[in-house]
DNA sequence: CTTGACCCTGTAGTTGGATACGGATCATAT
DNA sequence: ATATGATCCGTATCCAACTACAGGGTCAAG
C-alpha cells in the first residue's frame, strides 16, 4: 500500500500523532481520505509535507507562515500574480535570514578562531552585527 | 549622557518595554544599574543586544538558547574548552538553517521563475527537499 | 503644586503551539 | 472471544514568550 497511517506518519516524521491531528485541524495538512471505519489514509507525500513543517518551524517561520509558503506549492490555477507576491516577500525575508545567521556564523568562527589560538580570552562579536540599524520606521515627529 | 531608559531601550530597539523588562528578569539582559530613584540605566551597548535577541528570535532560536549564544560573548576567564564545544555546536545548527533556507530560497526561485514564463501553472518543490531523510535516530529494535 | 509622561514592582492574562486525557471503536494475534 | 494496541473525537492542560494591569513613586514644565 502507498497510504501512511497516522502513527506512522507520526514516527516517521519524529513528530506527536497530535501534532498531526492539530496541523491537520490549522489546515497544514490536507483532510485526508479514510478507511471504512474513519482511519486516516495519508497520501505518502504527506510525510514531507510535515518534515518541512518541522524545519521551517526550526527556522522561526510561524505556523501561519508556514501555510502561506505550502499554499504557493498548490497554484490552483488562481492568481499567479498572488503567488508571485507572496514568494517574493518570503524571499526577502529568507534572505535577511541567511545574513543574519551568516553574520552570527561568521562572529562564533572568529570566536573559536581565537579560542584556539589565544587558549582563552577571544571575545565574540555578534553584537556589533547591529550596531547600524535603525530598523525601518522611525518615529513620526 | 551614555546610558539609555528602559523606555528610550524599548522604543529604539522595537521591543515592548514589558518585554525587556521580562528578558532581564530571565538572564537575557544584565541586570542594569539604577539611578537614585530605581530608573534602570542601560548602558548603550543592551540597544545592541535586545536587537540580537530579536533576530536571533526571528530565526527560530529559543531564548534559552540565545541566552547560551550570548554567553559566549563573556568569557570569564574560564573553560574555553566549554565554550568552545559550545559554539561549535551552534556553529552546525547555524549551518544546518541555511542550507535548509537556501533549499526553499531555491525552490522559490524556481517557482517564481516558473510562474513568470508561463504565466501560471509553475509548482514549488521545497518539500522534495525532505524527501530522504530518516533524521538521526532510529527507533531502537 | 498640579499635570502628564515616565518609571517602579508584582501579579494576572493572552497567544501560539503543542500535548494529554477520557471514553469509545477498530484491528489482530493467540 | 479476549487481550493489546491503533485510532477516533472532543476537551482540557501545558509551556514559552509575551503583554497587560493595578497601584504607586519620580520629575520637569507650566
Amino acid at each position: 500500500m502507498n497510504t501512511l497511517s497516522i502513527g506512522t506518519l507520526a514516527r516517521e516524521s519524529r513528530v506527536n500523532i497530535e501534532t498531526i491531528r492539530f496541523y491537520e485541524r490549522k489546515g497544514l495538512l490536507p483532510k485526508p481520505p479514510r478507511n471504512e471505519s474513519g482511519y486516516r489514509q495519508f497520501p505518502a507525500e504527506t510525510l514531507e509535507q510535515v518534515r518541512f513543517i518541522r524545519k521551517a518551524k526550526e527556522l522561526g517561520f510561524t505556523l501561519k507562515e508556514i501555510a502561506q509558503l505550502l499554499s504557493l506549492r498548490i497554484v490552483p490555477g488562481a492568481s499567479c500574480a498572488e503567488v508571485l507576491k507572496t514568494a517574493e516577500v518570503k524571499l526577502q525575508e529568507i534572505d535577511e535570514k541567511i545574513i543574519v545567521l551568516k553574520g552570527i556564523q561568521k562572529a562564533l568562527r572568529n570566536l573559536t578562531a581565537a579560542c584556539r589560538i589565544e587558549g582563552a580570552g577571544g571575545e565574540c562579536h555578534f553584537l556589533e552585527l547591529f550596531s547600524h540599524q535603525d530598523d525601518k520606521k522611525k518615529k513620526k515627529g
